[in-house]
RNA sequence: GGGCGCUUAGCUCAGUUGGUUAGAGCAGCUGACUUACAUUCAGCAGGUCGGGGGUUCGAGUCCCUCAGCGCCCA
C-alpha cells in the first residue's frame, strides 16, 4: 500500500473541485502509466480480461458504457488486489458493417473486377453517382475510416476511465489479427475441424453473402397459403398440399406428412405428381411436418427453407435447387438427369415464365399459370408467419447452392455444452442462453463470406489441365508467410502467371465470416506464440453483453476448444440492456439511442460510471440522468469530507490504528471493518453494485454521523488520547472509503488521495482485515455508535420538529432504555453532548425506549 | 411450442440460507444559512411486496397456478 506522505507535503486545496480533474487525471495516468500490464508478472498473479472490442463503425453507444464500467470496476478491484491486469482494448473492424459505413460515406462500391488505381482519392462528400472501385482501393478506404473511427472510440473510452493499457491496443483486421486467424483456420484445416463443400447455405440475395445461423432473425412477415392440388401418379385421385412459396413447385423434390397423420397414413410410400411441371415425387414422413399447419402436408423443395434443407437431408433427397445468387430464378433443365418429368416440353414450356424472374415476379407468374390450369384450390389465404432474414438484411434469406467453408460444430455438441457448464456465468441464469443455443444448432459453422473486407482463406486451389479446380485438395500457405492475401500472392511452387489457368491455381475468393477472426480475441490481443500469451491465457473474465451470447461468447469456446482444449475464461460477466429513459429498448428505427458523450461531458465520468455500475450483472437499466446527478453529489461530497478531515489532521503525523482507543472509535472501525470484509466477498462474486451500494450507505452515514460525533474532540488538545484516537479514526475510515470508492468513482478517489498520498489509489492495497490492527467486527460490533446515531437522530427530530436551528442547545436530554442503550450513550457521551449542543445528558434503564429532549427557547408555536 | 428473467412507495431499485414493525435514493412536503460542503443539513409522509392457492409457528423470500412485460431458443 502507498504510505501516508510527510505531514508537509499534504497538500488540500482551499476550494476543492471536480471541474477540470479527469482532464489533470488521465494525462497523469498516462505518464505513469498506472494501469500497464507487468508482462513479467506470473500467470497466478495476472487478471486477464478478453473484452469484446467494438464495431467502430457502429454508433458510440451508452450500452459500451454500461457493460465496460461494469467491467472495469471487476478490473479496478483485482488491481488493487496486487493482480497485473491484463485489460487491452480492440477495435473489431472487419467485416459488414465497415462495408457499408465506406460505400455510404464516401459513395463508393467495391468492384473486384477492376483493377487497382493508386492515385485514387475519394470525393470529400459522397457524389450522386456510387463511384466503383478496386476490391484493393476499397479496402484502402476502409482502413482509413476505420483509423478516424478508432480515435473518437479511444477517447471515449479514455473519458469514460476505463483503466485499459492502451500500449495493447488492438485491430481486427490488423496484420497481426489477420496472420492470427489465418493461422487458426490452418490449424483447423489440419485437424480436419473446418472443411469446404458444396451445400444449401443460406444466402442475403442483396449483399450476395452467405449467412450463418448465427446471424439470423426470424420477422413476422404477411404470407399466403396457396392450395395446389397434386395428382396421384397412379391417375387414381389426389391430394392438396399448402404453400407460401409456390414458385419453389418447380424444385419441389418430395411431399411430407407427420407419421402419426392419419390422414395420410395410406399416401405415404406413395408418388404424386406435381402440378404443371408433372414431375413424380413420392410422399415421405417427417417429425418436423406439423398436422396443424395449413393441409398439414407439406411439399419439400430445394430449398425453402432451413426445414427443407434438413428434410432434403434426413429424407436423402435429391437437389433441384433454381434460385440463383441474384435471388432470380436459374434456367431449369427439365428432362435431363435429376430433372425427371412426365412431358418434356409441357414442363419446360410452363417454366419460361419464370426464367431470370425474381421470387416475387416468379410468385406472380405461376399463381396465374396454376389457377388457369385448376391446379390452385380456392383463392391464396393471407397470413402472417415468421421468415428467416439476416439480421442486417431488408429481403427474405434464400437458401442457395455453393461452396463454403465449415467449422465442425455439431459433432462437438455435447463437448461444447459441457464447456458452458464449466464457465461460471455471472448472472448464472444466463448459462441457458448460451445451452438452448447450442441444443438447438442445425448446421456447422459456415465461416465464408462472399465479401470484400475481411481476412482472406489463406488457401488456393489447383487448376487440372482440364480446367477443373480441384477443392479437394487446397493449397495451404506457408505459416511463414502469414498473412497472406490469395488474390494477390502466388502460392510456392507456382508462378504469377499460372493464375487461373489449366495446370496452374486459383485463389480462394472469400474472406472470413468475421465471427472467425473475432472469436480469436485472446489469442490476438495476447499474443499468441509469444511468451505474453501463457501469461494470459486461458483469461480469468468475459464481459459482454446478452445478444452476442451465440455468436461471439460461442465461437470463442469454439476455437479454444478446438484450439487449446480449454475454456477461453473462467467467467463470463453478462450486462443487461441499457433502455431509454421510458424503459423502452433502445434502437437506430425508433431514433431513441442515446449517445454517451454528451452525458459524461454534463455529469462528469465519475457519476456516469456511478450510474452504470449500478446495474447489476444480467440487469437492465433505464438510462437515469438522476442517478447521474446522485453520482455527481456523491463525488463532490467526498471531495469535501475530505478536505474537512484531512484539513482535521493538519500540523500533526497521522496517528496509526494503535491510537484507536476511544469506545465509540473502536465500534465505528468494527464497522468499517465489517464494510470492507462483505465488500470484498461481494466484489470476489462479481456482484460490484453490492459493494457500491453498502460503500455509499455507510459512507453517509460516516459523514452525517460519526464526523459530527467527533469533529469537536478531533479538534481538541492535540496531545489527549481522545483526540488522538477521533483522528487515527478519520484517518483509517478516510483511506479506506477512498479505497472502496476507487473502482467506480476513479477521477475524485484518485484526486482525494493524491492530497495525502504519494502514490495513485489505483495502484494502491485493497483494504484488508490488517489495516485494522486488532479491531475486528463481532457480533456486538455497532453496540454503541447505531445506538448513539440513534440518539442523536431523536435530538435532530426534536429540533426540527420545534422549527430552531440544529446548533439550538440542549438544556436536558435524558436517554431512557435497556442497558446496551445506556451502556452506549455513556460510552459516547462526550460526543453526544458536543454534537447535540447538550448541558446535561442523562441515561437510564427501563424497559421503554424513549428520548426525551429540553430545547432551551420553545418558540410559540 | 419450449425456456429464462422481471412485477416491492409516484419514479428507479435493494431486500443474502424463510425470522422483529418491508428499506434506500429521487420526486413531494415541512424546516434549518450549521465555518468541509446550500452542489448542504435535519425531519415528515408515502407500500394489503402483480392476482389466487399451498407449505410453515412464521412467506417479499419456498412450491403450485394465473396475468402482464421483456428476452432467448425452435
Amino acid at each position: 500500500m502507498t504510505k501516508p506522505s510527510a505531514p508537509e507535503s499534504r497538500s488540500v486545496p482551499e476550494k476543492p473541485s471536480i471541474d477540470g480533474i479527469e482532464e489533470h487525471w488521465l494525462v497523469r495516468w498516462d505518464e505513469s502509466g498506472v494501469y500497464t500490464f507487468d508482462r513479467s508478472a506470473p500467470r497466478e498473479s495476472v487478471f486477464s480480461i478478453d473484452t469484446p472490442p467494438p464495431t467502430v463503425s457502429g454508433s458510440l453507444h451508452i450500452g459500451h458504457v454500461y457493460g465496460y464500467t461494469q467491467a472495469d470496476t471487476i478490473a479496478r478491484f483485482q488491481r488493487m488486489l496486487g493482480k497485473s491486469v491484463f485489460q487491452p482494448m480492440g477495435w473489431d473492424d472487419n467485416g459488414l458493417p465497415t462495408e457499408r459505413r465506406v460505400q455510404n460515406y464516401f459513395g463508393v462500391r467495391c468492384d473486384p473486377s477492376l483493377p487497382y488505381d493508386p492515385d485514387f482519392s475519394p470525393p470529400t462528400t459522397p457524389g450522386k453517382e456510387t463511384i466503383s472501385i478496386s476490391r484493393r482501393n476499397f479496402v484502402e478506404l476502409c482502413h482509413q475510416l476505420t483509423a478516424t473511427d478508432e480515435l473518437i472510440f479511444k477517447e471515449l473510452w479514455q473519458k469514460l476511465g476505463l483503466s485499459i493499457d492502451w500500449s495493447l491496443e488492438y485491430a481486427t483486421i490488423s496484420d497481426h489479427a489477420q496472420a492470427v486467424s489465418q493461422l487458426g483456420f490452418l490449424h483447423l484445416l489440419e485437424r480436419g475441424e473446418v472443411y469446404s463443400s458444396v451445400a444449401p447455405t443460406l444466402w442475403d440475395v442483396d449483399f450476395r453473402s452467405a449467412v450463418s445461423q448465427a446471424e439470423l432473425e426470424d420477422r413476422e412477415r404477411p404470407g399466403e397459403y396457396h392450395r395446389l392440388r397434386f395428382a396421384y401418379a397412379s391417375g387414381d385421385g389426389s391430394v392438396d398440399i399448402e404453400t407460401t412459396r409456390p414458385e419453389l413447385l418447380p424444385s419441389c423434390v418430395a411431399l411430407v406428412a407427420h407419421p402419426d397423420d392419419e390422414r395420410y397414413q395410406d399416401l405415404i410410400g406413395e408418388k404424386v405428381l406435381t402440378p404443371l411441371f408433372g414431375v413424380e415425387v413420392p410422399v415421405l414422413a417427417h417429425e418436423l411436418a406439423d398436422p396443424e399447419k395449413g393441409s398439414g402436408i407439406a411439399m419439400i423443395c430445394t430449398f425453402g427453407d432451413t426445414t427443407d434443407v434438413t428434410w432434403w437431408r434426413e429424407l436423402s433427397l435429391p437437389t433441384r435447387a433454381l434460385i440463383g445468387r441474384d435471388g432470380r430464378m436459374l434456367p431449369a433443365n427439365f428432362g435431363e438427369e435429376g430433372w425427371p418429368c412426365r412431358d418434356v416440353a409441357v414442363a419446360q414450356s410452363a417454366y419460361a415464365d419464370l426464367e431470370g424472374k425474381s421470387v416475387s415476379q416468379a410468385r406472380t407468374a405461376i399463381v396465374a399459370e396454376l389457377k388457369e390450369s385448376g391446379a390452385l384450390i380456392g383463392e391464396p389465404r393471407a397470413i402472417t408467419h415468421p421468415v428467416k432474414f439476416y439480421e442486417k438484411g431488408d429481403r427474405p434469406l434464400e437458401i442457395v447452392t455453393s461452396r463454403q467453408w465449415f467449422v465442425r460444430t455439431l459433432e462437438h455438441r455435447k463437448e461444447l455444452l459441457e464447456r458452458g457448464e464449466e464457465l461460471v456465468w455471472h448472472p448464472d441464469f444466463m448459462k441457458h442462453r448460451y445451452r438452448s443455443w447450442v441444443e438447438g444448432l442445425n448446421s456447422d459453422w459456415n465461416i465464408s463470406r462472399q465479401r470484400y473486407f475481411g481476412v482472406p482463406f489463406p488457401v488456393w486451389y489447383p487448376v487440372g489441365n482440364d480446367g477443373e479446380i480441384n477443392f479437394d485438395a487446397p493449397i495451404v500457405a506457408d505459416v511463414a508467410r502469414l498473412p497472406v492475401d490469395p488474390s494477390s500472392e502466388v502460392p510456392s511452387g507456382y508462378k504469377e502467371e499460372q493464375r487461373n489457368l489449366p495446370g496452374g491455381f486459383v485463389g480462394d475468393p472469400d474472406v472470413m465470416d468475421t465471427w472467425a477472426t473475432s472469436s480469436l480475441t485472446p489469442q490476438i490481443a495476447g499474443q499468441w506464440g509469444t511468451p505474453l500469451f501463457d501469461h494470459i491465457f486461458p483469461m480469468d473474465l468475459r464481459p459482454q453483453g446478452p445478444e452476442i451470447i451465440r455468436t461471439w461468447l460461442f465461437s470463442t469456446i469454439v476455437r479454444s476448444h478446438l484450439e487449446h482444449g480449454v475454456l477461453p475464461w473462467s467467467n463470463a460477466q453478462i450486462s443487461g440492456w441499457v433502455l431509454d429513459p421510458d424503459r423502452k429498448k433502445m434502437s437506430k428505427s425508433v431514433g431513441n439511442v442515446v449517445t454517451p458523450m454528451p452525458l459524461i461531458v454534463q455529469h462528469g465520468a465519475d457519476a456516469v460510471r456511478y450510474w452504470a455500475s449500478g446495474g447489476r450483472p444480467g440487469t437492465d437499466t433505464a438510462i437515469d440522468e438522476g442517478q447521474m446527478k446522485i453520482g455527481r453529489r456523491l463525488a463532490i461530497k467526498i471531495l469535501n469530507v475530505s478536505k474537512f478531515t484531512l484539513g482535521r489532521l493538519e500540523g500533526s503525523d497521522i496517528p496509526g490504528v494503535e491510537h484507536i482507543t476511544s469506545p465509540i472509535d473502536l465500534d465505528f472501525v468494527g464497522l468499517l471493518a465489517q464494510l470492507v470484509r462483505e465488500s470484498t466477498i461481494s466484489f470476489e462474486g462479481y456482484d460490484y453494485a453490492r459493494v457500491l451500494e453498502k460503500s455509499e450507505s455507510f459512507f453517509w452515514s460516516f459523514c452525517d454521523d460519526y464526523v459530527e460525533l467527533v469533529k469537536i474532540r478531533a479538534y481538541a488538545d492535540e496531545n489527549a488520547a481522545s483526540t488522538k484516537s477521533a483522528r487515527a479514526t478519520l484517518a483509517l475510515a478516510l483511506s479506506v472509503l477512498q479505497r472502496l470508492f476507487a473502482p467506480f468513482m476513479p477521477f475524485v478517489t484518485e484526486e482525494v488521495w493524491r492530497w495525502w498520498h504519494d502514490g495513485s489509489v489505483h495502484n494502491a492495497a485493497w483494504p484488508s482485515a490488517k489495516e485494522f490492527g486488532s479491531i475486528t467486527d463481532s457480533e456486538n460490533t455497532g453496540a454503541i455508535f447505531l445506538p448513539t446515531c440513534d440518539v442523536l437522530a431523536q435530538i435532530r427530530r426534536a429540533k426540527t420538529e420545534n422549527k430552531v436551528s440544529q446548533r439550538a442547545e440542549v438544556i436536558r436530554c435524558v436517554v431512557v432504555g435497556d442497558q446496551q442503550r445506556v451502556n452506549a450513550v455513556e460510552a459516547a457521551r462526550d460526543d453526544l453532548i458536543a454534537a447535540g449542543s447538550i448541558e446535561v445528558l442523562e441515561a437510564r434503564v427501563a424497559d421503554e425506549e424513549n428520548v426525551s429532549v429540553e430545547l432551551r427557547s420553545t418558540p410559540t408555536a
